[in-house]
RNA sequence: GCUGGAGUAGCUCAGUCGGCAGAGCACGUCCUUGGUAAGGACGGGGUCACGGGUUCAAUUCCCGUCUCCAGCUCCA
């Protein structure tokens, strides 16, 4: 069975639920969704836990009787009529957005009806397994100067397994989120209060693994070709006068003066990197020029929006701006998708979601521009043979772009790498190389990131592993436990020969038992800990145990680095 | 920014229908020297988010502010 269908006759039955509670609501709309559906009720009182609940029970009782959908076809004139007659404000405003002189209305039973394009499973019993989850407040329309409506969300599936797992999996990804183990494992922190939201402390930890992941970037620009460039993190206003931030982008800025001069603190890296391009004479030779910064940048988003390391104010992009020429678009974008995927793969991510954005009404540059950006993108993405998706008019004001996205172990997709071309910066700036035929030229620019930002690319790949990072990327590798103090001495030699075969070590030799210097490295996630004790002085070895408990086996310390080194190996490009 | 819920020790949370603030973990000292996920004893730690108001008395009730959470809107 449909599953859409199955969770759009679910929301039907929840709106006949909430009607026959509190008749006097009023109905929005009620579509399925991705893992579920919704819909929407104008009610003066918040719904509570309690009236989830009463809902729910009311639900069952419709579904044990097992009513049919009965799906009728009348004239729009007569719906308003007749919803005009039960009141429901909302419904009357849909239909006269519907074009078609004839609307399908289907009853449930005799006692719920509604406006609906259907389809419908057949009848109310058809519905096994269902549960409502949230109730968040929505704008009717999704316009934020309409009317907000309460919205109650819920899921449906074929069997109870099936919801069970769903279920599971939630309270997995709750169990996974990287707002509670970035601190709890301490690789950042937010202070809120002492230094503002939106604002990330890496913590020692945390501090490896940026580090890890940009030496990793630096060494793979550089191999591709590109070049590294560092700019200021603020300019003076002028600069993003030009850019047209100054007046697009102005209530996302930080600004201030200083003895009568404006300044900016940079939102974005471009106007940065256009001034070096700026900065002589190009020749058509130079192109297509890379220019790649580990960029900080900070942008004041709305308070609302603020999410753990996935949204801040301030971060980090692994940003490059390619100038090029015309015909070097497809090759450019092709490359760039091509290191994408390495670098996806390299972390560990192995399925991706892309999706390709148009042209949206509001924006600048020419028809012609527009079409030839577009077809480069597409053409790039059938010969790489990828499947994508088109969000209509999603593109940036000044150019199409492709999002790719990545997903993670549980399925759910990070907003991760972009590639937009922009043929409107370049206008702006004046930018120009010099061609064959002698004649000045404007070349065509391509902004991109691959990881996007370093801080939302932390939170993934926290979630992602559920903060057990593999040992390329994790901040302690090895933990080094010796039984006894007696054994210190010994812990110590270990401790430099690991140290000079390059990994990184803690020496955990606080005065507390075996089991609970375990279980704290086991609870810090870390890679390998190695117990040391009597026999393994005896005999030069160390007895390995592996993350996540298991057997454990006694090495020689040559035999552990070798494998131990061949595992980082394999798993970093480096 | 909008709607709703929330803010008590470093963390996870009890509690006070308005009358001296509680536990476990973590931290400190001491005892314990342990072979694969929590050894024991004692101890320190709080402007109950912040600012007003009501009251003999406010952490508790009321108003405002900040922040977080679930969404909406927006986005790397």
């Amino acid at each position: 069975m449909d599953l859409d269908t199955l969770r759009h006759s679910c929301s039907h039955i929840m709106a006949q639920a909430v009607k026959s509670l509190w008749p006097q609501v009023k109905l929005g709309i009620g579509p399925a969704i991705e893992d579920g559906f919704y819909y929407d009720f104008d009610r003066q009182q918040p719904f509570s836990e309690t009236d989830l609940v009463n809902i729910e029970e009311r639900m069952r009782q419709i579904i044990a009787k097992d009513a049919p959908f009965i799906r009728q076809e009348i004239s729009k004139s007569e719906a308003i009529e007749l919803f005009k007659q039960l009141g429901e404000d909302y419904k009357i405003e849909l239909l006269k957005e519907i074009q078609d002189d004839v609307v399908s209305i289907y009853k449930t039973g005799e006692d719920f009806l509604d406006l609906c394009r259907g389809p419908h499973v057949e009848s109310t019993g058809k519905i096994k397994a269902f549960k409502l989850l949230s109730v968040a407040g929505a704008y009717w329309h999704g316009i934020e100067t309409n009317p907000m409506l309460q919205r109650i969300y819920g899921t449906c599936f074929a069997t109870q397994e099936e919801l069970d797992a769903y279920l599971k999996n939630l309270q997995e990804a709750k169990s996974r989120d990287h707002r509670k183990l970035g601190p709890q494992l301490e690789y950042f922190d937010i202070y809120y209060d002492e230094a503002g939201a939106g604002l990330v402390f890496y913590h020692p930890k945390g501090a490896i693994l940026r580090r890890i992941i940009e030496d990793y970037e630096k060494d793979m620009h550089l191999k591709r070709g590109y070049q590294m460039v560092i700019t200021p993190h603020i300019m003076q206003a002028g600069l993003w006068q030009t850019s047209g931030h100054y007046e697009y982008y102005r209530e996302n800025m930080y600004t201030f003066k200083i003895e009568d001069k404006e300044f900016v603190l940079k939102p974005m890296n471009c106007p940065g990197h256009i001034l070096i391009y700026k900065s002589k004479i190009r020749s058509y030779k130079e192109l297509p020029l890379r220019l790649f910064e580990l960029g900080t940048v900070y942008r004041h988003e709305k308070a609302g929006v603020l999410h753990g390391l996935l949204r801040v104010r301030g971060f980090t992009q692994d940003d490059a701006h390619i100038f090029c020429l015309p015909q070097q678009l497809g090759s450019e974008i092709k490359s760039i998708i091509e290191f994408v995927f390495a670098t996806m793969q390299d972390f560990g991510f192995d399925e991706v979601g892309i999706e390709l954005s148009t042209r949206p009404e509001k924006c600048i540059g020419s028809q012609t521009d527009w079409q030839i950006a577009t077809q480069n993108l597409e053409t790039a993405l059938k010969e790489k043979g990828l499947p994508y998706d088109i969000n209509l008019g999603e593109g940036a004001f000044y150019g199409p772009k492709i999002d790719i996205k990545l997903k993670d172990a549980l399925k759910r997709k990070w907003q991760c790498a972009t590639i937009q071309c922009d043929f409107a910066l370049p206008k702006r700036f004046g930018l120009k190389y010099i061609d064959a035929d002698g004649s000045e030229k404007q070349p065509i620019m391509l902004h991109r990131v691959l990881l996007g930002s370093l801080e939302r690319f932390m939170g993934a790949l926290l979630e992602h592993y559920a903060g057990a990072l593999p040992l390329w990327l994790a901040p302690i590798q090895i933990v080094l436990i010796p039984i006894k103090e007696d054994f210190l001495e010994y812990s110590l030699q270990v401790k430099t020969e690991l140290e000079n075969a390059g990994f990184r070590i803690k020496l955990d030799s606080r005065n507390e038992t075996l089991d609970k210097r375990i279980r704290q490295a086991e609870l810090e996630k870390i890679p390998y800990i190695l117990i040391l004790g009597e026999r393994e002085i005896k005999q030069h070895t160390v007895a390995v145990r592996k993350r996540g408990g298991g057997t454990t086996q006694i090495m020689g310390i040559e035999e552990f680095i070798g494998t131990a080194q061949k595992e980082v190996r394999e798993k970093s490009p480096h």
